[in-house]
DNA sequence: CAGCATCCCGTGCGATACTG
DNA sequence: CAGTATCGCACGGGATGCTG
């Protein structure tokens, strides 16, 4: 991933290893709760517009803090364009940027190998969970669903 | 990354909105700090195996216990296969899986994406910052409300 | 309607210390 | 050498309330 210059400009040897390494920033956007799914409501809307209360309704479970915070950071880095139309109620309206676009093309290559594979880790997860359970069990301490 | 479950009320929209998304789920994986760097340092390796020692040397930074955290996570996940070598002191190899091989792949994509447009997100970050420089100046920075 | 402010809890992860 | 156990703190992020 440090693949360019990356040549620790700082010298920061014990702390954080590199944190230009821009694989691990993006990363960082990609890997926050409501980032992904905000991009690819976007993105199936696109081109057109979509304003802040349809995006929530768009996004179940979202806050409006969330939901806020997520498109001013989409926004900050120029993935998403907002617009405010100077009504009264104010209504704001978000869509993607060509940037923000060719995230998402980004962002369907993992969705398109987790729609694919997570099958495989959580079977890889059972077998493993089975094995400790015929192993030494430290008490009963496993958060399982029920009882 | 998404906490814990987080008794939201989600419906039956059985989509990618809900903690059983599976793009979630993977996301929630490659997002924690060094598990995309884990599977790129034993990538690049592949088909060897890599020991434990040599893996915290090739990432600067990891704490032996978060390396052990990461490794296990992905061996749990079936990313990584773990060999013990029972001798005395203990060596212990690892190595990516095809699974874990096939991840490589999406990871490549990201990274590709990352190191292609990271630069244009820190511009527009510069844009955003100087725009905000240009505004509200925050001075005491405490508003005061109440007296 | 959109969005900021406040409170608060869970947890990712770093530092440190101990064991087979 | 490889790994586990413990502590501590910063931070993501959910719930609630206020404002223009």
């Amino acid at each position: 991933m440090t693949s360019s210059p990356a040549r620790t400009a700082k010298g920061a040897r014990g702390d954080l290893f590199d944190p230009e390494c821009p694989t691990r920033r993006l990363l960082d956007r990609i890997g926050t709760k409501w980032t992904s799914m905000a991009v690819k409501v976007l993105a199936e809307a696109s081109p057109d517009e979509v304003r802040f209360a349809e995006l929530r309704r768009r996004m179940p479970g979202i806050s409006q803090k969330m939901l806020s915070a997520t498109l001013q950071s989409l926004a900050r880095d120029g993935l998403v364009a907002r617009r405010v139309e100077p009504t009264v109620p104010p209504r704001v309206h978000y869509r993607l940027t060509d940037l923000g676009l060719s995230l998402e093309v980004a962002l369907a290559a993992v969705r398109s190998w987790a729609e694919e594979h997570m099958a495989e880790i959580d079977s890889a997860n059972a077998i493993d969970d089975a094995r400790a359970e015929g192993a030494v069990r430290p008490r009963a301490a496993r958060p399982v669903r029920g009882t």
